[in-house]
DNA sequence: TTATATCATACTAAATTTATATATATTAAA
DNA sequence: TTTAATATATATAAATTTAGTATGATATAA
């Protein structure tokens, strides 16, 4: 039960965001220098994260990303959410119908709860909160 | 974010011998036939639940399956520690080298404490626990 | 000694993840 | 209006992981 890649690196993406956008929007290339990600690959990971309204962009010349929303309005949840589907550590709490024993499953409603347990604490956590963490003096 | 199969199933595996073993040792055949799971896989599966404990076996005509402990000792934490890997998020939390950015990575902290709500939550859920669901009356 | 069951390892196919490559569209500045 | 810097979109490929099968060995009660 790892997250994916594409996760961390968007929660990785926001953050380098929340650091530089003081100076105006950032690009890619500068994001990718610093977190040591693929220009393409970051372009994948920024879609879903400007669909989501966590991101705006400005293109040509001079353009770039800078985020939509304040830090303290952009949590790990939203970030999880984004990338590794829906949120369930089974697909059965979500679809009922994908698993023949569904009735039967007891175990169903244990891994529900423990995804809720997982969730409420994603959603606690803001890309503010980890900057503090970051530069506790700020 | 998906637990595995062998996450799945090993927790049926544990919940079907709770729910039978009452009646002596169950044989993976009988397992295999109500939860509709292979017989090789379910061995595939039995071996960490046996290495950690959680069952035990008698071999030969007659022999078959049977808990280790009671199905309150039992929590679905111990079951996902044993498929799941080692229980991080991410790869940096147990081993920061891994992680080129781990010292920058500020993100670590929050997929650390999101693991740990996690766990907390797996570990508060007994076997028992979920036949008590399926069984209120009981 | 034979039938029944578990135990162990090797192998394979499918799915997913993690990218890279190629081509297109937008737009500010020269 | 041209150019160059940038974002956007889709296709493809390599690597890894997952899920499951196959084969054979081992133990033991009858």
């Amino acid at each position: 039960m790892k997250l994916t890649t594409k996760t961390r690196y968007g929660a990785r993406l926001l953050i380098d965001l929340a650091q530089h956008q003081g100076h105006g929007v950032v690009t890619m290339s500068e994001i990718s220098t610093r977190q040591n990600i693929s220009v393409k690959y970051l372009e994948q990971i920024i879609r879903p994260l400007k669909k989501a309204k966590l991101v705006k962009s400005i293109r040509g010349p001079k353009g770039g990303h800078m985020l939509a929303k304040k830090p303290e309005k952009i949590t790990l949840g939203d970030v999880t959410r984004l990338f590794e589907g829906p949120p369930d550590l089974v697909d059965c709490i979500g679809n009922p119908e994908k698993c023949s024993k569904s009735i039967d499953c007891v175990v169903r409603l244990g891994w529900q709860k423990a995804t809720q347990a997982l969730y409420k604490e994603l959603d606690s956590i803001t890309i503010a909160n980890l900057l503090e963490i970051k530069n506790p003096d700020l």
